[in-house]
DNA sequence: TCCACATTGATGCAATTGCATCTATATAGA
DNA sequence: TCTATATAGATGCAATTGCATCAATGTGGA
């Protein structure tokens, strides 16, 4: 039903974000440093500073599960990468807010991910390439999803 | 490190990418039906036609991990879309076969899965860019894989 | 104020994944 | 032929994910 080009797309998209998936987490691995999705964790949770985030936020944000969310954030509170914090106004949720600690994580993993993506992706097209690839996947993403 | 062109493209194509294979899960379970991967090892047993794969063929071809595969496959010949036959050659592995309720399996998949393609990227994207999408996602590929 | 409903986040349990390893067969070389 | 090594596939166990549901707090309307 689909055209063959939409296949073909579809395809090559699938195919091409699980290689390049398993590539990072991969030299991750290879560095002895933990998976993905803490960076991305940690990532939003740098960006949005002192006042940190809500959980809800970070569902947004990375588009991960709560419930995923919920036991990532258990883990990465065990390490001591982030921290709870209880909202005055809300007795319901907390605050999360990344550690000292957490800002070094996020820098060693930055310095094996932000190497992969520049031999993964950066090398491989050119600038003008890579804004094309990004304006075109951009008009791809969920109409409801702010981004 | 990476340059902010290689980053866009990078988060843009992990976050679509997330979406789309949410979106199209998302629609297969609302129809009853099993997740991706089953459709994905159904698909290319189907192509192979009566010669069947062996197991190490999918995993070439799937990009998924021997154990992944193995256990897959277990499920699906428990669920009878598959079958596995022994190779007369060689002693160690086996053949694996869709069978006609495979196929049936497969074809209703299909109708969903297909619909979904349609509607997360056919829709979206002219035929022309499409063909870039895919010309530059290719480019990304793993040197290693054949594809 | 009170109640019905929504939101936030956690969790019990089953299924799946990841890791390491194992068994069995094949193959190459001494 | 015999041994060392490689390949095919399975599996025990721990970690993670998915599903369903829960507890606790917030919110809006009668």
């Amino acid at each position: 039903m689909p055209s063959p080009e939409a296949i073909t797309a579809w395809a090559r998209l699938m195919r091409v974000s699980r290689q390049l998936v398993e590539s990072a987490e991969d030299a991750l691995k290879a560095g002895g440093l933990p998976p993905l999705a803490w960076y991305d964790v940690l990532h939003e949770l740098a960006e949005a500073g002192e006042g940190g985030l809500r959980p809800f936020q970070l569902i947004e944000r990375t588009l991960f599960a709560q419930y995923n969310v919920s036991r990532l954030l258990a883990r990465l509170e065990i390490d001591g990468v982030v921290e709870k914090l209880p909202v005055a106004d809300d007795g319901r949720g907390q605050t999360i807010r990344i550690t000292a600690r957490g800002r070094e994580m996020r820098r060693q993993m930055w310095a094996v991910y932000g190497r992969s993506i520049t031999e993964l992706v950066g090398a491989k097209l050119s600038a003008d390439e890579l804004n094309i690839v990004s304006a075109l996947l951009g008009r791809l993403r969920h109409p409801t999803v702010i981004d």
